[in-house]
DNA sequence: AAAATAAGTGTTATTTAGACACGAATAACA
DNA sequence: TGTTATTCGTGTCTAAATAACACTTATTTT
């Protein structure tokens, strides 16, 4: 039924950039690849789509395939198509990444593939195109989450203002007045207050709170001017 | 030398999305099919990319192909792969989105192509997924324009206030305090104030500006906010 | 009981946004 | 040639948002 006959077919991948954060600092999920070529280098997790399977899907098996995971943040990236990307043939890689909670990553099926965190700092010298995949993925997510709040994602269920905090001064490599902070997040409307404290963190204990779900589906979009001075932070 | 042996290959394609302003209402490139299959449907300008092309350069070509223009904004936009969204055989399309000044816009090699502008309001059914690709370049280009200033694009070299703001409110579908405007706009020291006038617009002319194009590249990430109530007009 | 630690909160000054109205320049026309 | 119509161009004031800033509270440790 193929009617372009003279045209010229391509194999293509998903390659996912998944980002964790353990309370401290952001981290990126790589493994050690076991297949030749390039085996034992650092990659992205990836793999060619299938016949019968939507891009997004891809994206989604993958990230299932390394962390047990499902239903997690994920948003297409960017498609890199350089003609000599991949030196065995050419390849156009579709680029997702995604955000999770690192401590609801189990390791259950990652020793199959070397899979392990790596400081968002200390990235190693990657496969292809990867590291330039993930320069990317880092400047989207500084970029987005400056306008939208995408980085509950990367937190418990429950969390406290302070954590919240350190993610963002994580994300952006800056600190922030927490006076002004907690009352920005909070004017959101966006946290519930928990009766619970988390006792970890400090000898006083900071109180949980949760995302009203409700609205956060609504105020995806209406976050704006999170941070402040955006100017300075966004490349 | 494919050492991937086992893998599908599949067709990749890139797809337009040309924007373009006449001064007064925002259009959109436009052409009949002329080959099968869909022959003398609506669709948007694409075409398979080459063994030896990158991605963006297939964007630039099927962009100069239709409209004779070389150097214009040019941004990829999604990469489309849905199993079934070209029905003769799968097809991963990359989807582009570019913006030109209309009068820049000869019709040179453009019957060819049956090229026609389009009035955004007004676009008529597409082929395969065409729709969506449009309606998703639509919220692009205001999101972005919120925070870029990337609708100098559509103007020509020497614009008015007035034609700048009649291409916000047309994009904006929204109307604007003229004083806040030029205000805003002026206050970004984008704009360098011309001698002449253009005097087709109105009795008394209004003054022509030209981008400063020293701060438009460093200042391309420093126009957020340029919207007022963005919440209100962003999807 | 004193000290150490991190949580939580309120005030003020500055900046920015948004609402608002009139004079100036020119062409068309009476 | 004066009057009218049209659009350009600008200034002020009020309200809201931002950012800078410091102390008290709860609790554990010593």
């Amino acid at each position: 039924m193929s009617r372009y006959l003279k045209q010229t077919r391509y194999l293509v991948a998903v390659d996912s950039i998944i980002f964790g954060f353990d309370g401290e600092n952001l981290k990126l999920l790589l493994i050690h690849r076991g297949l030749k070529p390039e085996k034992g280098r650092w990659s992205l997790m990836g793999g060619f789509i299938q016949p019968e399977e939507d891009l997004e899907k891809a994206a989604d098996r993958i990230l299932h395939e390394l962390t047990g995971l499902k239903g997690v943040y994920l948003e297409q990236l960017y498609a890199f198509g350089n003609v000599h990307r991949d030196p065995t043939e050419r390849t156009i890689s579709v680029a997702y990444f995604s955000l999770i909670d690192i401590h609801q990553y189990e390791k259950q099926l990652s020793d199959e593939y070397h899979a392990e965190w790596v400081l968002l700092s200390e990235i190693p010298d990657l496969i292809f195109d990867h590291t330039e995949m993930v320069e990317l993925a880092k400047k989207k997510l500084r970029y987005k989450a400056a306008i939208h709040p995408i980085l509950f994602e990367l937190l418990p269920e429950k969390f406290t203002i302070p954590q919240l905090q350190n993610l963002y001064e994580a994300v952006y490599d800056a600190s922030f007045d927490k006076r002004n902070f907690s009352r920005k997040v909070l004017s959101t409307g966006l946290l519930v207050k928990q009766k619970e404290k988390d006792k970890g963190g400090s000898k006083k204990g900071a109180f949980y709170y949760q995302l009203d779900k409700g609205s956060y589906a609504d105020k995806m979009q209406a976050f704006l001017n999170f941070i402040p001075n955006p100017d300075n932070l966004l490349i």
